[in-house]
DNA sequence: CCTTGACCTTCCCATCATGGGAAGGTCTAT
DNA sequence: ATAGACCTTCCCATGATGGGAAGGTCAAGG
């Protein structure tokens, strides 16, 4: 099959699945005579999984190293759970972060009138800097 | 004060300082004779202001309205607060993805041996695709 | 046989906020 | 006068993705 039909089976867009291969994600695709990409059922498989693993969040280099293990039959499952385990410490250090942010900015959000006068928590606190709000 | 010493009191860098300045995020600053930037206290005040927008993750278009209202004396609480509030809704939103990932792949994680057989279902997940985790 | 439209190719540009670094000018203290 | 710290502009890179241009290919229908 072409890209186009690859992509659509895939869920993974043609300008990515270009992309991949010239990162070397994935290996350089077969060609016709004319110079089209020609892709089988396992490349689908493949890409699926590559979406997959961008929908948990994994990065390229990530996905590269979880491409690898799957296609090593001798892997160790230990090998992937580390894997996995620093990318689950890295979503939930990033989730905090964010938390956080909301945190204090709905604790100043909670004291703004938000009406038509002009005083303002929120901008004060940008301006004063009530001190970092990102505890130890 | 040059940019070097505007950046060491605002913890802003002197990159990012030119950088917001040819954005137009900073009116242009004033100029010796020989070309270098001039920055006086106010100057320092607003780099702060923008350094904790930042650090409360906000984007630099959020942040050009934010300093607008806050030189703009005749400003309704009301807006800021409603690009606040925004601002909130996504940073909460963004969270909950992220920890939606984490959700998933900790489960998945729980049921991986982790040692050195192979039989992984982190990567089963991955290549058979247990079904999207993203609830709808 | 030729045209049309869908598809493919490569190449370049843009995002967002930030940093790195090169080449070259300026300032200050010795 | 010279060293060293500082400044200037300009270009490039990031990560993952999309947009779009210019041009080649293919299948179907007249």
């Amino acid at each position: 099959m072409n890209i186009g039909e690859a992509a659509r089976d895939s869920g993974v867009s043609a300008k990515m699945i270009r992309y991949y291969e010239s990162i070397g994600l994935l290996p350089r695709a077969e060609r016709t005579d004319s110079g089209y990409r020609l892709y089988r059922n396992a490349d689908v498989h493949t890409l699926r999984f590559i979406r997959r693993a961008r929908d948990l969040g994994f990065s390229m280099e990530q996905i590269s190293e979880l491409l690898a293990l799957w296609r090593e039959p001798g892997r160790a499952s230990a090998d992937v759970k580390k894997l996995a385990q620093t990318h689950i410490d890295e979503l939930e250090t990033r989730a905090a972060q964010l938390m956080a942010m909301s945190r204090t900015l709905r604790h100043l959000a909670e004291h703004c009138h938000g009406d038509q006068r002009p005083e303002c928590p929120i901008l004060d606190d940008l301006a004063e800097g009530g001190g970092s709000n990102q505890q130890p």
